[in-house]
DNA sequence: CTGTAGATTCCAGATATTGGAACGACATAT
DNA sequence: ATATGTCGTTCCAATATCTGGAATCTACAG
């Protein structure tokens, strides 16, 4: 364990916790340690932007620089924290596999899944990175977003099976389906064999954040089973937006 | 600059910054460092709390710890941030100096100020600390905080002045008044020959968690000079308060 | 079952960190 | 006006800490 480090988020701590600026003897004395020492942590902190020294006084707060970082932290959190009960729904009413994921520099990222109990299921760890323009929650994603985000998505573009949608023109189709539809629907085009219907997820704001799906082998998704899906995955979508604060003023569509 | 610290802040930032959790050699990567250096720093890192190990996919995710500790730092900013602009109106409508302090633990503590142009002016310095119960500030925020923040405040009570109110009995008059006005004064209870007023300021929950006053030469602080830098002082807390999201539903008051 | 990729542990060598002392800047007390 | 004390800052040799490569372990994929 690195004393430095521990010293140093100790010396920052004792500034975030404290309603007001403290003195370098103060805090070296709070945190047990010479005046030098706590000096140079401080000198530290400083460049690194998470503390500054107040002209007057000479003494030392904390920066915002903290809460900036805490922040982005928090906002994903929030989708996991939020999402969570109503993915574990959704894996209860279809009986397959579902994913969370989010969209990161032309691909889809899982942050969350609830696996399927069939012997035969759809399988991803969270933390795997999959291209966005040929996986369910990706596209979802993809046909919510930016000019900007479906051409990172379309920067290697590559047939990974016989199905995979790997031009920009016919992506652009696709996501223009999705668009229309309000989900995706996407058959091996990834992994063979493998079909996935998704929604995307939408904060507060309005900007699409994340999108869940469920994935499972083409042999169960047969019409009927993608049907049910497909109206659990919108209403999942529609449920974790609005736990996150969307409300969609104006359309919406459960397919009929 | 401790090379250490820094390199654990790189890591951490990191994680904050990703949409996603990432993997150990990723973060390596991303850092500059080899997988040993990361691996150690995140192991301490986990160990204060700052980032998890997701056991799923034994890739690393930042904690909300670093939010908790954020919004500890962002309370305080707000309160200052917010107060400013109105700080500085206040010293010009009054011409005397300015204070904006917060409670901490018996005392007040000043955390802004803007001094009087005049030559002979009151002064105070950024993160000085003073007591409470015979202090403007201090005693217009004890008077509506709770038993216990009287009690700390009651607990070290002296003369600083032939004028301090120096006993709980008569602590408690002076703020059943503050309560009753709406405003604390105090003419040269800690030092002698300073006349202060001051208001108590309220974020959003109703608490108060600030004051604001202003203090001068007693020869400056006649009757009339009181009379508007009360008005000014009432209005300025009432400013701010409302900037902070108080909304005074019911009772106010402005003395006629 | 074997191979591969990645995470984790280990350790001697390199070096960054440590704390006391000296210095400088203020502010108050005499 | 001078003295005195407090507090922040700088410096440096001793050394405890950190470093990175290699070995080990684990889990998955073929």
């Amino acid at each position: 364990m690195e004393k430095t480090v521990v010293k140093a988020i100790r010396v920052l701590e004792s500034l975030a916790l404290s309603p007001r600026p403290r003195a370098l003897g103060e805090i070296a004395a709070v945190c047990d340690m010479t005046k030098s020492n706590a000096h140079r942590l401080l000198q530290t902190l400083s460049e690194m932007h998470y503390v500054r020294q107040v002209p007057e006084s000479r003494s030392y707060e904390a920066t915002l620089r903290l809460w900036e970082m805490g922040m982005r932290v928090f906002d994903r959190f929030d989708i996991r924290g939020v999402a969570s009960p109503v993915l574990r729904g959704l894996q209860e009413k279809t009986g397959e596999s579902v994913h969370l994921s989010i969209f990161d520099d032309g691909d889809a990222v899982y942050i969350d899944r609830i696996d399927s109990q069939q012997a035969v299921r759809a399988y991803i760890r969270i933390g795997d990175r999959v291209p966005a323009y040929c996986t369910a929650t990706g596209r979802a994603m993809l046909a919510c977003l930016g000019e900007a985000e479906v051409a990172a998505a379309s920067r290697d573009m590559r047939r990974h099976t016989e199905l995979t949608v790997a031009t920009p023109d016919a992506l652009a189709a696709a996501l223009a389906e999705v668009r229309e539809k309000g989900y995706a629907l996407t058959r091996g085009e990834w992994r063979q064999g493998v079909v996935g219907v998704a929604a995307p997820i939408r904060s507060q704001s309005g900007t699409v954040v994340a999108g869940v799906g469920v994935a499972g082998p083409a042999e169960r998704m047969g019409e009927d089973n993608v049907a049910v899906a497909t109206r659990a995955v919108l209403q999942a979508a529609t449920d974790i937006s609005h736990a996150l604060g969307f409300s969609d003023s104006g359309h919406a569509g459960l397919p009929s």
